[in-house]
DNA sequence: TTGGAGTGTCAACAAGGCTGACGTATTGTC
DNA sequence: GACAATACGTCAGCCTTGTTGACACTCCAA
């Protein structure tokens, strides 16, 4: 099944384009990740330290299980990485002042310092693909990495732009 | 430096805008893979076994040595994955006719029928997101990711292109 | 008061990267 | 023909980062 070779009307994509594009992803991807391992990699933190600074970063004050539906992993696999980012300085975690079960994770200076030359590092990256694709790419861009998350995805993402625009 | 909160010119993006599509790539990205690693796990392979699957059914006959820098691990990380795969089998690995030494790796029909069920289901999301999202999005999609690999990426992902069109 | 939610932590395990070292064909070169 | 280089395989040990299972603690809410 679905082994179309070609169009049988709009909106369809030929098997190699679409093997084309998945080739695409994988190479762009991990162009993506290999710029922020490099700083990682001096300090000995891997990308799951990158990824929770990430959304600390993007939502201060979040709480443990916020970050841990976020990042899709196990609460055991997180309070490792998180263990570690608290004992390095980089992460403060403060016990909540309405429900003080919850921890409400922030960066602090040096993980925000981090933060900004990880996030240098990656924007410095798209950015420039950005700019050799041009506007209209980028459009494009957006819109199909939106229509491929599932649903998990969506609604991680949604509640991070969701928290940029408050009120 | 490089803070820029407003475009300076044409093709500058906010600073907003590069870490949302950062973000969009992340989930995206992990619902991409997340197809597969669900038809793997039932065989207890992972997702370096996927890949090299997929590059082998890309470019059959290709060597060890050629599948080792398309997929940018060690020879020590391939082999493991090889030699399991070939266990399985999954891959038939051949001696080279004109050169003694290498090492021609090919799909069995078991590898071929695997390589179908993890392709079709990777290509089911991205068709899915394409045919969502639209003829000029993908274009501008797919002009983004090839603007964003570096250069051993692009160098891999051009062999694989070459290889499609002999002659 | 009690159940359950949120969190932290211990242990054990696996995938899949890495480095270093060594062995073995095979090929090319002096 | 001797010897170096290439292509590959393999062993051993290490790391990160994910998993399950189990247990303890704090605290909220019914």
């Amino acid at each position: 099944m679905a082994e179309r070779q070609t169009a049988p009307g709009t909106g369809a994509f030929s098997d190699e384009e679409l093997r084309r594009s998945i080739e695409a992803l994988f190479f762009a991807y991990r162009a993506f990740t290999a710029d922020p391992d490099r700083i990682l990699e001096v300090r000995g933190l891997g990308r799951a330290h990158h990824r929770a600074i990430h959304f600390i970063n993007r939502q201060p004050g979040m709480t443990v299980s916020t970050l841990l539906f976020t990042l899709g992993i196990t609460k055991q696999a997180l309070n490792r990485v998180l263990r570690r980012l608290i004992a390095e300085g980089l992460v403060r975690s403060d016990i909540g002042r309405g429900d003080r079960r919850n921890r409400h994770l922030f960066l602090t200076p040096a993980g925000a310092a981090l933060e900004h030359e990880l996030s240098d590092a990656q924007r410095a990256r798209v950015g420039g693909a950005f700019r050799a694709a041009g506007t209209d790419a980028v459009a494009g861009f957006r819109a199909v990495l939106e229509a491929m998350m599932d649903d998990d995805g969506r609604r991680s993402y949604a509640a991070l732009g969701d928290a940029r625009r408050p009120g």
